[in-house]
DNA sequence: TGCGTCACGGTTGAG
DNA sequence: GTCTCAACCGTGACG
């Protein structure tokens, strides 16, 4: 197979005179917002993001076909290193979602026990406020005073942060996989919103229809959406 | 030549 | 509103 018009040999090492380092890179894309990049390979994508989505079901779609993943690499224009990366994860999760990307683990602001109480006051009494739960903590002996939830801010607000984290969770998932849907195109920082249609690999690319197995990969429920 | 792995610079978002 | 920091990202190179 020949390679790909306006690919970079593959292996090689930047010379002196090349302006990137290991993990630069040679070429931006010029859009008007100066995100994307092209690799070695031609591709384009934006550094620090995941490849959006379509990408991420082509390649696994290609590994089903029984695709080598060095072609699904120089075919897609992706790395093989992410190709590796991104099938591996498909065997071991079955997702070809990208994780969670940012944020901090959630600070453990009450004890488990604390947290089973808060969740029954809440289903118990759905009107029940923040201060009520904690005075009922208070009440019942469930914490005293040093151990009743409390944060930086105050103890109010750590039992609101268990409230949202046990009882806010299901709509903010439901949230991100509607936003998923859409946002892949809508947004601006993705590769699609930068080139429009034609940075993607089907568009330049022959090979079986994307639609296909788009519907056959579950996409799993995922706190973090790819595109924004 | 193909692939697994890792360092790197970058982005993100909760705290 | 701003900062910090730890999570993740994809690339590119090594073996």
């Amino acid at each position: 197979m020949s390679s790909l018009p306006g690919t970079v040999p593959r292996m090689m090492r930047p010379t002196p005179g090349q302006n990137y380092s290991r993990s630069g890179f040679p070429l931006e894309v010029s859009t008007p917002l100066g995100q994307g990049r092209v690799n070695q390979l031609g591709g384009v994508f934006i550094n620090g993001r995941p490849l959006p989505n379509h990408i991420r079901h082509k390649i696994v779609e290609m590994a089903h076909h029984g695709i080598r993943p060095c072609v699904i690499s120089r075919q897609l224009r992706v790395s093989h290193g992410c190709v590796s990366k991104i099938l591996c994860r498909y065997q071991e999760t079955g997702s070809i979602r990208p994780g969670a990307i940012g944020g901090s683990k959630p600070r453990q602001v009450a004890t488990p026990d604390v947290e089973k109480r808060v969740e029954e006051y809440k289903r118990d009494n759905p009107g029940m406020f923040s201060w009520e739960i904690r005075d009922k903590l208070l009440k019942d002996g469930v914490c005293d005073r040093s151990t009743v939830p409390s944060g930086e801010a105050s103890s109010v607000s750590s039992i609101s942060r268990v409230l949202r984290a046990r009882f806010g969770k299901k709509d903010d998932e439901d949230e991100c996989d509607k936003k998923d849907e859409d946002g892949e195109k809508k947004t601006k920082h993705s590769i699609d919103g930068i080139l429009g249609d034609k940075g993607r690999p089907e568009d330049t690319q022959p090979g079986p229809s994307s639609g296909s197995l788009f519907c056959r990969i579950e996409i799993e429920g995922d706190p973090n959406v790819g595109w924004r």
